[in-house]
This record gives C-alpha cells, structure tokens and sequence, in this order.
DNA sequence: CATAAATATCGTAATATTACAATATTAAAA
DNA sequence: TTTTAATATTGTAATATTACGATATTTATG
C-alpha cells in the first residue's frame, strides 16, 4: 500500500501522469515560467529569483529535467538550462484528445 | 519542512500547479480518458473499468472535483460525472503562453 | 420500514514528496 | 595548486499521497 499502481496502467497513460505530475508543483511551475521569460538561465539565477534554498532549486530542476521538460547544457563551472518545448507539446496533444466535436449536454 | 511553500507563490501559481497535480496520476488520467470516450459515467463504471479498490476511485474522483477537472450531478442512488474541459482549458492557456513566436536557438 | 444499491468517509499502513543543512563535486581563476 | 563559484548529492525531519478494509450515508425499491 501507498505506492501508485503504476502496473495497472497502459505506459502512455503512466508517462502523461508523469508529465503532469513533474508540473504540479508551485516552484516548478515559477521556474519554467522563469525559462520562458530570460529564455534560459542557471540554477544561481534561480535561487536569487525564488525564496528556496539552492538544493531545493537544484532538486526541482533535476524533477523538471527527468520529465524532459528542459534541458541542461554544461558552460564552465554553471550548467545553462532551457525550456523544451517539444515535451510540453506532449500535454498539448493529450489536452486536444480531450476535446468534443459537439459538447455534450450531460451535466451541463 | 515537508510542506511545499505555497505562501511564497501567487496565487496563479499555485493554481496551475494544483490544475497539473490533480492530473499527475495514471488513474485520474484514465478517468479522465473514460470519461472523454463515455461523455458520462458513475462512480461504479469505474470500479468495473479500474483494477482499484471502490474507495480508491471514489477518492481520486473527489480529487478531479475539488479541481473542478470534472463536475457530478446527483442521478438517484448514483452520480453521474463528466468532464469539465473548460478546467482543462486553463491548463491549454497556460501552454500556449509558454511558446516562443520565434524558438530561440539556446541548448540546441 | 427493511433491504439493496451506490457512493462517501474513516482509519491506517506503506510509501513518496518537500525542504534544507551539511557536504561533495566540478571547473574556472588567481 | 589553492581558492572560488556553481551545482549536485546525502541525510533527514515533516508532511502528503496512495490504497484499501470497514463502515457510514443516502436514496430508491419491495
């Protein structure tokens, strides 16, 4: 008990949970809009930006990077990080899938 | 510790973020799916549909309500969900505001 | 009213998440 | 090569989530 019965699921309805699930978290929500804004940044601008300590950045960025939400490119001592956008596109299309030729009147 | 810092996000933010929470689990993304495929369904489809337990549909439909991902109308002894894809909407807006008229070349 | 059907709630065990201090790692700069 | 800057990792306490058995609630039906 306690664990998600991911085994029950099909792997695309597991991987859109998992994309979901690596957005439903305030400071991530605030880093990608951050990205989005300054097009990229590093983990220190972040930190200055948002009132969580650095490892807290640092473990956010490395859930959002899992997720394939962004990427991260190695430049000296600080690594550079940006938005892909192809992965949230994956949203985009399920949210799409969603939606009715002719809305139905239940419930309404 | 352990609590996420709601407080220090706006509150469009936390919104978002609890949009995206609520549908970042495999079983609410079949619901979901069921629901969209059925236009309409009660609690008790599910329980036939999904390997899980009825208290555990019955909690993750209470999470997709509080969301306001779907909405449930009393039908007799039953209640009779369907989607609310204007909800899902909000999440449609918030991906489009994160795309780039001109993608820039960053991390590529 | 007793029974049945559908759903919700309670209680709880197992697990996951969040946040951060302390510390490690890595690469440039002095 | 020591120092500095940037980031990641480890360890851990507090809290949240997940799943389900047991039970309560609610509404129709006999």
């Amino acid at each position: 008990m306690g664990t998600t019965k991911s085994e029950v699921f099909s792997e695309k309805v597991n991987d859109l949970a998992s994309l979901f699930k690596a957005m439903g978290h305030p400071a991530r929500i605030a880093i990608v809009q951050f990205l989005r804004a300054q097009e990229k940044c590093i983990c220190t601008d972040l930190v200055n930006e948002l009132p969580l300590a650095q490892p807290t950045i640092s473990q956010h960025l490395k859930e959002l990077k899992n997720a394939g939400i962004i990427q991260g490119s190695v430049s000296g001592t600080s690594i550079c990080y940006c938005l892909n956008l192809d992965k949230l596109g994956e949203l985009d299309v399920f949210l799409a899938s969603l939606k009715y030729d002719q809305v139905p009147t239940c419930c309404s």
